[in-house]
RNA sequence: GGGCGGUUAGCUCAGUUGGUUAGAGCGCCUGCCUUACAAGCAGGAUGUCGGGGGUUCGAGUCCCUCACUGCCCA
């Protein structure tokens, strides 16, 4: 009948099976809503992870977060929808793919060509790349899997080359030559976001050059002195007397001969840029391998020279140093001008410089073709979206830290030289110089009309696809998916939510038309049914770090492509409703027990896997659930998983023991039904925990509303440990005697303990799926009566309103749980052995000797006590202890240490003595009297007379002890 | 250089708009195998809330300042 659950929790024996049930029954699924069906959503986009990426504890934590607040809204009754999907991650994939053929000694990615290669990223992906979501399914995560994507699939492909093409059709595409941040590894540009800066020792190399006119010379200082060769000016400031006469004269590069022909002169110009402070105040000009020298290049109309390859190798031919690295180039330069005496001093020098994040080699700032998002227009209105209050931050702060990038902003430079990721899609002309961007292929250049055209080679970043996933995973622009559509509201006379105009319900295609110019492909205005239903998403959950590469790069994206997408009624789209997702929620950083941060050079990583493995999944969610509060880092303490595995298999012995209690019922006649909750024919006990539940479900929803995970966590930890299992279980136990006839109470408490249990299960399930999932059926099975629902996750979350407040049930068991726990300490205290009971005397008012007379049962089973005498003043000697609400006295023989006892008493008098004078002080403070507010002040009136009370209590006590 | 955080018990952290005598978990000490649970039960110890100054009847909480520390951007 019912079944047997073993005597310790074993997570490793359940979680596999309801990891697996959850995906292969579909619950977490959600089909697109029936037009115009009334549903709240509560949608959210996973952050793709790489699909090169294992699991680490960031991604646990923002998934355990994820998950939590979807199981919560999902338990309310919402249409709760969280899509998963990967991130085909070009650099990283591609180098994990070039690394991987190098160690098989295979050919090299140049020589299998662009195709041969793809074809072998994509192996590796279909062999490898499913290792991140396989992890996930271990989690729990209850993601929507018929709805993931990877961002290299030919659906999302398709849409990344339509907002391509739309952009460069608006004129916010351009293709220019700039100074990139060059990976001279990988051989491709990097954004501004994947460089990082290094406190570096250097040098500062003080070289000459002599004017031609041979009447002097000036001494630059550079940090870079082999990109001298491609000097095209030096500069120095205008307001600089030193270097005010030299201004427009040449001056004779060194080592800048090539091929036997004399060195190339070189103008000095005059431009702010030069810092009179830095150096000797004179800087070489390099336009083609210097951001701010390409500035002034542009400033002073200079050539832009380019003295490098690639790969980071000298090009320059003729020229000595032609072909040899950039630093060894260095040193053979440094030599050489020493050697001619060019070379003036050479200086220490610390300076940041700039490394790739990718593959940490020095960047090389490269003058190269590239193509840019001109993003000012984007940037503007997602400026304004979030100024509006259209989408939220938490912590909100980092509304701060997005709007100074966001002020500050460059224009993108979306082009990346690699052969993984989406081509872009523009065919360049072999006659003339026009560019054909387009869908597909064309046969012919549109400018010139001939058919020797080639495609681009670059490839778009990968953010930029990535940026566009909060609209395209719901169909944007995807001809298959013209669903909501004119015809489609039209077809139904009178959707009841979406609130046709006269307009939309007369036929007028959702569609506006106006940009759609060929007529097929531009599907980027259409209204798909998911977005109609599921677009702006509510929330985004994740990392600070990638606040800039991501989330404000969707905020840009989805503001401009889907402000021409109507609403369900055909309106145009206001700016608060092209926003992609309504708030977002940034967590901390997952660090090591110690606060470091993990990092494989230190050794420090926790794996998550091998975490859960250890203490299971439940555990370790709740680690991170237990310590998640907006703005905060979590250490992750091991010990602390171990305490909440302990929980875990605190609640599994509660359900064992509920279990127990069932089946005897049974035996004894007594039936359990789940159902409706009364506290009718109950005892204090149980309505006392019905009115805590309830409690602790407001706190719970508070909390998690304020995205206090922390507190959300530790209120149904306390509630269900420190209330549920230590006082009530243990009360319970009283009303549950089977052998007595069968009587009302029993029946109730039977019945209110599995109900009170089973709501908590279902309170802490979006924490603890398994467990609570295990338990769940478990106890269904036990009563013997059909889970009502497939799974705890589509049950209703417990609220508030579902359980009867009852503040003097409350009020009444605190007293009680004063009292004994006052008792357990004077047993302690007089060293009466633990199995032995002891009487006691109480004096207190009426009120609560009542109280006590009426649960002697309660004092007897969690204190030992074996008979209460109610006496007329209060007990005085050492065995005796007072408290606001009563004077307690337990009646045992044995002498306690009265020195011990002296200490304790001297230690509690000073403790009230310092709270009477501080009360005191207070009370006699007439600028407190006066300007308090009044429960301020009587509350504080209150607890002097307590304290005061409690003193004399103590000084009486200590005066009474034998000395 | 600019900006943003942090500093509360041995450790990791809570502490709502200032309001009564500052909390939790872990760890530590003591006693218990009380048949749901020793991954347990019971009891206990522990703080100049980083330093200094100010505002206020009242400051862990607000302001100034110093120190240390972390992160982001240049």
């Amino acid at each position: 009948m019912s079944q047997e659950l073993p005597k310790a929790y074993d997570p490793s024996a359940i979680e596999e099976k309801w990891a697996k049930y959850w995906v292969d029954e579909r619950l977490f699924n959600v089909a697109t809503p029936a037009e115009g069906a009334e549903h709240k959503s509560f949608v959210q986009l996973l952050p793709p992870p790489n699909v090169t990426g294992r699991l680490h504890m960031g991604h646990m934590l923002n998934q355990t977060e994820m998950d939590v607040l979807t199981r919560w809204h999902r338990m309310l009754g919402e249409t709760s929808l969280w899509v998963p999907g990967t991130d085909h991650a070009g650099i990283a994939t591609q180098m994990m793919v070039e690394r991987q053929l190098a160690a098989e000694g295979g050919p090299t990615r140049h020589e299998l060509g662009r195709e041969a290669f793809t074809e072998r990223v994509w192996e590796w992906k279909a062999q490898y790349g499913g290792a991140i979501t396989e992890q996930m399914r271990r989690l729990g995560a209850s993601v929507d899997w018929s709805r993931e994507y990877f961002t290299m699939d030919e659906r999302l492909s398709r849409t990344v080359k339509q907002a391509f093409v739309k952009l460069y059709e608006q004129g916010l595409i351009y293709r220019g030559a700039y100074i990139v941040n060059w990976d001279p590894q990988i051989q491709t540009a990097v954004s501004d976001l994947e460089v990082v800066h290094e406190e570096r020792a250097g040098k500062l190399y003080h070289v000459r050059y002599e004017l031609a006119d041979g009447s002097g010379s000036i001494v630059i200082s550079t940090t870079r002195p082999e990109t001298m060769l491609g000097d095209v000016a030096v500069a120095v400031n205008p307001s600089d007397e030193r270097y005010k006469h030299f201004v427009g004269k040449m001056l004779v590069l060194p080592l800048s001969a090539v091929a036997g022909k004399p060195e190339r002169q070189i103008p000095v110009v005059a431009d702010e840029w030069a810092n009179p402070e830095f150096g000797t105040g004179a800087v070489k000009v390099t336009p083609a391998h210097d951001p701010n020298d390409f500035a002034i290049g542009q400033r002073h109309i200079l050539p832009q020279l380019s003295v490098m390859d690639e790969r980071g190798h000298i090009v320059l031919a003729g020229s000595p140093y032609n072909g040899v690295e950039r630093f060894a180039a260095r040193e053979r330069i440094v030599e050489d001008l020493r050697a001619n005496g060019a070379l003036v001093d050479i200086k220490d020098h610390a300076h940041a410089i700039a490394l790739s994040q990718r593959t940490g080699v020095v960047i090389e700032p490269r003058l190269s073709m590239q193509w840019f998002l001109k993003i000012q227009p984007l940037a503007d209105k997602a400026i304004e979206a979030v100024d509006k209050g259209h989408i939220k931050f938490t912590p909100e702060n980092y509304k701060k830290t997005y709007d100074e990038w966001m002020r500050n902003i460059h224009d993108w430079c979306i082009s990346r030289q690699l052969w993984w990721g989406h081509r872009i899609p523009a065919w360049h002309c072999g006659a003339c110089d026009k560019i054909t961007v387009t869908m597909d292929a064309p046969s012919a250049c549109s400018g010139c009309g001939i058919t020797d055209i080639r495609q681009e080679t670059d490839v778009l970043d990968t953010w930029f696809s990535s940026g566009l996933l909060p609209f395209t995973v719901f169909g944007w622009g995807e001809e298959a998916h013209q669903t909501v559509n004119g015809e489609l509201l039209a077809a139904k006379a009178d959707p009841p939510t979406f609130h046709p105009t006269e307009q939309s319900s007369a036929g007028t295609p959702v569609a506006r038309k106006d940009d759609n110019q060929d007529g097929s492909a531009n599907t980027t205005n259409v209204l798909t049914r998911d977005l109609a239903a599921f677009y702006p998403t509510q929330l985004l959950v994740t990392g600070f770090d990638i606040l800039f590469f991501w989330v404000a790069r969707m905020i840009m994206l989805g503001c401009h492509f889907m402000s021409d997408v109507p609403m369900p009624d055909g309106s145009a789209r206001p700016l608060a409703e092209t926003v992609p997702f309504r708030e977002v929620y940034i967590h901390g950083l997952v660090r090591d027990a110690d606060r470091q941060k993990m990092s494989k050079t230190k050794g420090n990583v926790i794996d998550p896997i091998e975490t859960i493995t250890k203490y299971g999944t439940d555990a370790v969610r709740f680690t991170l659930a237990s310590q998640a509060s907006p703005g905060t880092d979590i250490a992750f303490n091991e010990g602390r998983t171990e305490g909440y595995r302990a929980f875990a298999n605190k609640i599994w012995n509660a359900a064992r023991f509920i279990a127990m209690n069932i089946e005897r019922g049974r035996e004894a006649g007594y039936a359990v039904r789940l159902g409706e909750f009364s506290t009718e024919a109950t005892t204090l006990e149980t309505r006392w925990i019905v009115a805590r539940l309830s409690n602790v479900c407001a706190e719970v929803e508070r909390a998690l509303a304020d995205y206090r995970f922390d507190e959300a966590a530790n209120a149904v930890y306390r509630f269900f440990w420190g209330e549920f299992c230590d006082w009530y279980v243990e009360l319970i136990k009283l009303r549950l005697d089977f052998a007595a006839d069968k009587n009302a109470t029993t029946e109730a408490s039977l019945n209110a303990m599995v109900k009170v249990f089973e709501a908590a299960l279902r309170l802490l399930s979006p924490f603890m799926p398994f467990i609570t999932e295990e338990l769940w059926h478990a106890l269904y099975s036990q009563v013997g009566v059909a889970a009502p629902a497939k799974s705890i996750a589509l049950t209703r979350y417990p609220l508030a309103a579902d359980f009867a407040q009852d503040a003097a049930s409350v009020s009444a068991m605190s007293t009680l749980q004063e009292l004994i726990v006052t008792v357990r300490g004077l047993r302690k205290e007089l060293g009466v052995p633990e199995k032995e009971a002891t009487p006691l005397q109480i004096h207190a008012a009426e009120a609560i000797t009542s109280l006590v007379s009426a649960h002697v049962d309660m004092l007897a089973k969690q204190a030992r006590v074996s008979g209460v005498e109610i006496v007329a003043s209060a007990p005085q000697g050492n065995n005796a202890r007072s408290t606001a609400s009563f004077d307690v006295a337990v009646v045992y023989e044995r002498q306690i240490d009265v020195a011990v006892e002296r200490e304790r008493l001297t230690k509690e008098l000073a403790k009230y003595d310092k709270g009477t004078v501080a009360a005191e002080r207070q009370l006699g403070n007439e600028g407190f009297m006066s300007k308090a507010p009044a429960h301020i002040v009587e509350g504080l009136k209150k607890q002097a007379a307590e304290t005061k009370a409690l003193k004399e209590k103590a000084q009486a006590a200590l005066a009474a002890l034998p000395s």
